[in-house]
DNA sequence: TACAAATGTTAGACTAATCTAACAAAAATA
DNA sequence: TATTTTTGTTAGATTAGTCTAACATTTGTA
């Protein structure tokens, strides 16, 4: 059985290697910087982990997880994210505040809670931040990210991030109504002059395709790529 | 903070001193058996609980919770006791499934998580295992047990023990359908015989004074006292 | 290509928690 | 009371995880 520290070791490298953009390989500084930790400390971890065969490493080269460890990774962030729905659903947990007490409950180790957590949740696919929990099986549904202007009529979505950093935009987003993780409807589409009719939360606005163009979403009603980690 | 070591220690401690008997004090060999460690490494942690003024012990001395250490101790099980709830009414465990989880979960640190884990499960005086849960302030509910014999008519109670052992008791308490902290109506009383009626789980029977006296119950409409620790 | 900067490694030290083996004190008993 | 048994302590070693400081390699740039 792997210790907290162990897995939050391959939990990062998941991170680092396979979530934020897919690199497939981490340096030891950038893993140090990601846990928090120094650089000395990281080298002596990547060399007990490739040890046990949960990591590829290499004298002055770059990490990467291994099969085992993979899937050893992706178990922790199925239970961090599960937590996190928990605490935000049944507790009333913000979504701000769910992340730290997670990352303390992920290291729980019980397959039949993580079992149960998940029936009682319902299975859910995202965590309040969004976030794709993996399933059961380490299977990730990946939605497909687009803008709200090429989002068909009648479909669902949300925001997932803006294009655009300005104030004068942010503002305009924030006027509409729109939220990070909001559903969105999309109502219509004027033949005449293209502008988009969208609802959220209850609260109807008419938005231009150039506005649309800057609101980066994933469709809820939408193909889902399966990612198998 | 304290880390996992230290409180279960106190814990233990506790549950030494304060909750088997009221002995308030426990021997270095006798917290390392509880604990499951040698007796030199308990002797350790003695000294160092002491530096923290969370225990009183003197060398060859026995060892008891300062006011802060019983504190934390009794923090520590309320958590015990609130998980093992959780698990046992949301999330199907069987009673005897509970403890080993709680275990772990008893040293998240969040105060918010337990205050609002309490709400969720309704402010429980009592554990699966039928245990007080102590309140948030740190008192005990303590429920005065008493025999089945001394019951009153019209009272709901549940059984906690019993007093004799032998197989042919112990085969009528189960066909008589008692079982651990499951409720029993007292129905009345022949003032013939003596016989008492109850019910339990839908399922009435008569039995003897005799049977009755037997039955350790604490009553559930019963005046509680407050045991401060 | 040579040098500087960035990146990564090693050696040695520290803390927390544990152990074994030897020793010391207290308690029980003959 | 003297001896044995039980109980408790100390010293020294081990493992996991961390650090600093010195050193080595690789990468980027002048
Ligand atoms: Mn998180
Ligand atoms: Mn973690
Ligand atoms: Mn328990
Ligand atoms: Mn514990």
């Amino acid at each position: 059985m792997l210790s907290t520290t162990e897995e939050n070791y391959l939990k990062a490298l998941l991170q680092l290697t396979f979530e934020q953009e897919d690199k497939a390989e981490a340096g030891t500084n950038e893993l140090a910087a990601q846990l928090g930790v120094k650089p000395a400390t990281a080298n002596d971890m990547l060399k007990k982990l490739r040890e046990k065969q949960l990591i590829h490493y290499e004298k002055y080269g770059k990490s990467s997880l291994t099969a085992e460890g993979k899937k050893r990774a992706v178990e922790v962030v199925r239970k961090h994210r599960l937590w996190e729905t928990f605490l935000y659903e049944h507790l009333g947990f913000t979504w701000d505040e769910v992340h730290e007490v997670a990352e303390q409950l992920e290291h729980i180790q019980s397959p039949k809670l993580i079992d149960r957590l998940d029936q009682l949740l319902n299975y859910p696919s995202f965590d309040p931040h969004g976030d794709v929990i993996p399933t059961a099986s380490g299977e990730m549904k990946i939605p497909a990210k687009k803008t709200l202007n090429e989002e068909q009529v009648g479909h669902q979505c949300k925001m997932v991030g803006v294009k655009d950093n300005s104030a004068t935009f942010l503002q305009y987003v924030d006027k509409v109504g729109l939220r990070m993780n909001q559903p969105i409807k999309v109502l219509s589409r004027q033949p005449y002059d293209e502008l988009i009719e969208i609802e959220v939360n209850g609260l109807k606005s008419s938005v231009s395709p150039r506005f649309a163009e800057n609101i980066v979403i994933v469709c809820n009603d939408c193909e889902i790529r399966m990612k198998s980690i």
